[in-house]
DNA sequence: GTGAAAGCGCTAACAT
DNA sequence: ATGTTAGCGCTTTCAC
């Protein structure tokens, strides 16, 4: 049934003249503002109708042109395969259609270029906002919107020129280290330090994490070694060959490990379960994110799930109050306890 | 640093002014089409010089305004949650760009309503086409599209009223049954009917892998009870709440579950782990749908991966070529062995 | 209560 | 080789 050639569309003039009135009062009626214009509720009944018998449908380009708000804001993420970025851009959709805001995102697979012509294309169609989540270069991004009149705002990952607002990487950190210490002195008597594996080194939310991690460990006097920080990238082929590497050199393998994010959990428990180390007493596991099979793979995994909610109410609090300070929102992520997985 | 009050923006009348010249110019340099204008490379090196230092950015919605033709395609989504969505929207994103086309996307929640609200908002974006994927009810969405003048496509769940790419259900699901029970009768000595498990009835995709099912146990000659078939639904606790009370009815349970999807994957290993049947043996399982860490469950877990990337092809095989049929494309789904997995 | 008219920023046909 | 001009469909004064 699809049309070949689209007929030409409907538009408020072809409206006003079946309803024999003027294109004015056809948009007015159609806007709702026009007990405003103290329009006859007949012609706005009779106006209503007929574009109903007609489909019309506005053009949201000429409409907009014409505006001075679009009403449009624009999300970048990183990518899609995984619950924590599918669960921002799903919460994130309906946050913004809640109100009355027209949401696009697109996804830049952690691609530098890609991210800032995403950005310029957004900017294109006249977003108001643009947020970028976990973007490499949030400051680029903002400096675009800024020429363009747009403003900005980074979620996951900071940057200086917009506010951010992410997890409390440190805290969160420290905290699931320190389980994991714990389920691993109850399992072994005496507890050993850990292997921190994933993300890139060169993040921020990858620094605090190490931080926090050596924190935990620092709390209860054990030291921790440069060589037990593997934070090799997020690609679960990245952390499965570090894991290879690590078994390959000889180095007696950790009891346990901070894993840095489910794509990285993907790669080390892939590798555990192939390789055949482990293969009697497997390590004890936490994991700085959350996800449902990951949490049904064993009882010693220990997972933070991070506030998305928080974090967009957080991000709608500085859109629909319009604060202004570029400073850093950091918000406590969640920890699950094991009863209630 | 970002602007309160949003500098006017830069047009290509500012543009114009500043490298004396006019507007058109200004547009066709900016544009690409200038060689056809026969503009001096001088000319054209000038303006584009100028653009980069006002921070020029085009406004799409004034340029569409006046094209004919919009470039924008748009995609209908339910969830996010799932790796098969995650990767359908990617591929999507992507493909759409790479052939100049602006991608956006929408996440209904197979919310029926939000379904249509969200097709109207994109026609009156001017999408050229619109990709409505797992939809409750497409037709409406193709009757919306045909109205408007633009073209739709259904994506995982069949309609009536355009073409329809999605998975071969019946075969996929045969197969999968027929390694199920081979799995279950490896185990056991002699195989046993299994039970299936999530989806909605109602739908076209759980219906024919429910004949799928069927046929693969006809095929042994076992009989399949009616009361084997328990499509209860998508979410995970619509498929724990079944199991909960298959085992309440004091039935036996099954030795084995064709489990419709991951997201019901979810609820049913959920149950297993946390109701304490199966304690010592755990049920044999397929599941119609990959997820990494579901395949590290166990190793008795079959998945079946839907060909993402083989439907967005036929997806864009039909936009490319403007195949004007309304046919149903089915691509077959992919086995993955275990010893690859 | 309602209509006429201007103009948003851009593109393309038509001049020169 | 480049400028002038007429809209694209809509919103919004302003005039009646």
């Amino acid at each position: 049934m699809n049309q070949r050639r689209p007929p030409k569309k409907t538009t408020i003039y072809d409206l006003a003249a079946l309803a024999d009135t003027s294109a004015s009062a056809v948009s007015a009626v159609l806007n709702g503002n026009w007990k405003k214009r103290r329009i006859s509720s007949q012609l706005a009944e009779k106006i209503t109708q007929i574009a109903e018998e007609q489909g019309y449908a506005l053009n949201m380009q000429a409409s907009l042109l014409r505006r001075e708000t679009s009403k449009i804001i624009g999300m970048i993420v990183p990518k899609y395969d995984n619950r924590y970025f599918g669960s921002i851009v799903e919460t994130f959709e309906s946050m913004a259609r809640e109100r009355g805001l027209f949401p696009i995102i697109t996804c830049t697979r952690r691609d530098p270029e890609l991210e800032v012509e995403a950005a310029r294309t957004m900017l294109s169609y006249q977003v108001e906002w643009l947020i970028s989540t976990g973007a490499t270069d949030p400051d680029r991004i903002s400096d675009l919107c800024t020429a363009a009149g747009a403003r900005s705002l980074n979620l996951d990952l900071p940057g200086k020129k917009a506010p951010s607002i992410i997890s409390d990487n440190f805290s969160g950190a420290r905290e699931l280290t320190r389980r994991i210490l714990a389920n691993s002195k109850r399992r072994l008597g005496a507890a050993q330090p850990l292997l921190f594996i994933g993300g890139r080194g060169s993040d921020h939310n990858t620094a605090e994490r190490v931080r926090g991690f050596r924190a935990a460990h620092d709390d209860i006097g054990i030291p921790v070694d440069d060589s037990h920080i593997l934070a090799s990238g997020y690609a679960p082929e990245k952390a499965e060959h570090s894991l290879r590497a690590l078994a390959a050199s000889g180095d007696a393998l950790p009891v346990g490990m901070f894993v840095n994010s489910t794509i990285s959990l993907e790669g080390v428990m892939h590798w555990i379960k192939r390789s055949g180390h482990y293969k009697d007493r497997t390590p004890v596991i936490g994991c700085f994110d959350w996800d449902p099979f990951a949490a049904l793979l064993g009882d010693e995994i220990e997972m933070v799930r991070q506030d998305v909610q928080g974090m967009l109410d957080a991000v709608f609090n500085v859109i629909d109050h319009g604060t202004t300070a570029d400073g850093l929102i950091e918000i406590p992520p969640i920890f699950i306890d094991a009863e209630q997985r």
